[in-house]
DNA sequence: CGAACAGTTGAACTGTTTCAATCATTGTGG
DNA sequence: CCACAATGATTGAAACAGTTCAACTGTTCG
């Protein structure tokens, strides 16, 4: 099923035209991908939404010294650039760290989408909100935690977020990025990373390998990290809304 | 004047009908807090939208171990929590810097000044998403600069954005904050930030006191902090919705 | 087979923290 | 109006977390 449906119903219900829409919306154009590349770069005007459909994309900036900070890592059923009716120019990148394929939604296709139903208009910008809170996490977590703690709260993190997409099997999920991008959304340098994981791995606390994590005691890792899921807001919020037509 | 209505028009031409709701809305229910007090704690469940009227305020988390994130700065203009129809509880706190004068602004009124004007709905909308590219470049900011670029960084952003909005005189701008809460929005310790912050004054970078801030030579800080406004999305990036009604 | 890339480890170094003491300023109650 | 408490700024010295550089291993893939 379309991810981007069922991240949404974890919000709130949405109506068959609803999902009629989005399910159009994510087969009208869809792109492809190799690893490493730019699906947008920094200072170009975005035409299209991308709806990420297979593969992992992150968000970064790319700094004149040759370092770069990673700032969100997006999975299938993530939207980016929400924002591309109102900000005109894109002050970060989109790369592709896999192969991925991605719709592209049309301003004017996410106009009629966004006015079609105020429930779906809620749903896409509560996407939009949750967005935000995980970047206030990562803000906490790149200013106040050590470097155990944070690789360990960004594993947990992409450990939740995986799983409360259905895409956790067996305790253990995708995680397809090297060290290097590992470090470069942590803001730590890869060498640590490497060192963090091996300390991590060591005390049986986590288990990477073949491009996917296993996590054999969640809340141990949890406790390591100082990992509190509340900001990822995935508990069923949008009751409320339910009711309204 | 209002000072949201000045920031929002940076972005888009308003009609009279939207300035006099805005107006409205900033007037109703004026409340005041002390300094260092809490507007709206971690976990609440917040009821209205708070617009600045005067005073400094941050947006923080507190982490357990003492140690706590400021992950903004609010400004007389900027609004919180435009969030609060989506996502139920808060997940940082609302906390003043200074003696503060907020406008709170019921669920219901900001739904009136949502559906009001598409104009005015999209001019709110865009304050949200600058709010979060401020946030992304506080990522780049604590992830990948030195304790010397980041404090320069910061003082930029917040000599830039108060010229933005008129409040920049004669090189000279508010600062009330103490170098403790610097050091908690840059995820550094507040002894290196005196000494950071003694290296800027002996090279004549900056000159803070008064709780206020002159940069005699902003070009010349901007080189030291490797700092490019254009994340702030200043320039008047609305006319292309002008022409609509 | 060789090249390219990702991961691993050691050793030296350094930017930042921590701890602790001192100084300056402001506000407050007697 | 002074004393003194409270807060913020400043500085030094020692400790440490994380970086940098460099070498080496393992794996993949044309």
């Amino acid at each position: 099923m379309n991810p981007l449906i069922r991240k949404l119903e974890r919000f709130t219900r949405l109506s068959d035209e609803d999902k009629r829409l989005l399910q159009q919306a994510a087969s009208a154009r869809i792109v492809n991908y190799d690893s490493h590349q730019d699906i947008i770069a920094e200072g170009e005007e975005p035409n299209d939404v991308n709806l990420i459909l297979a593969g992992w994309v992150c968000r970064y900036k790319q700094l004149a010294d040759g370092g770069r900070q990673i700032m969100s890592f997006l999975l299938p059923g993530d939207l980016c650039d929400l924002n591309i009716f109102l900000l005109r120019r894109m002050d970060h990148a989109l790369g592709t760290l896999t192969p991925v394929a991605v719709a592209k939604i049309s301003r004017d296709l996410l106009q009629e989408m966004l006015n079609a139903d105020p429930r779906l208009n809620r749903a896409l910008w509560w996407e939009v909100l949750v967005t935000a809170a995980i970047h206030r996490e990562w803000l906490v977590n790149i200013g106040r935690r050590t470097a155990l703690e944070r690789v360990a709260h960004l594993l947990c993190e992409i450990y939740v977020r995986q799983d409360s997409v259905g895409r956790v099997k067996g305790g253990r999920c995708e995680l397809p990025v090297t060290q290097v991008e590992l470090a470069d959304a942590l803001g730590l340098s890869a060498v640590h990373v490497n060192r963090t994981l091996r300390e991590l791995r060591l005390s049986g606390l986590i288990d990477w390998r073949d491009k996917h994590l296993s996590i054999p005691d969640l809340d141990a890792l949890t406790a390591v990290a100082r990992f509190d899921p509340d900001y990822l807001h995935l508990d069923y919020e949008g009751e409320r809304f339910d009711a309204e037509c």
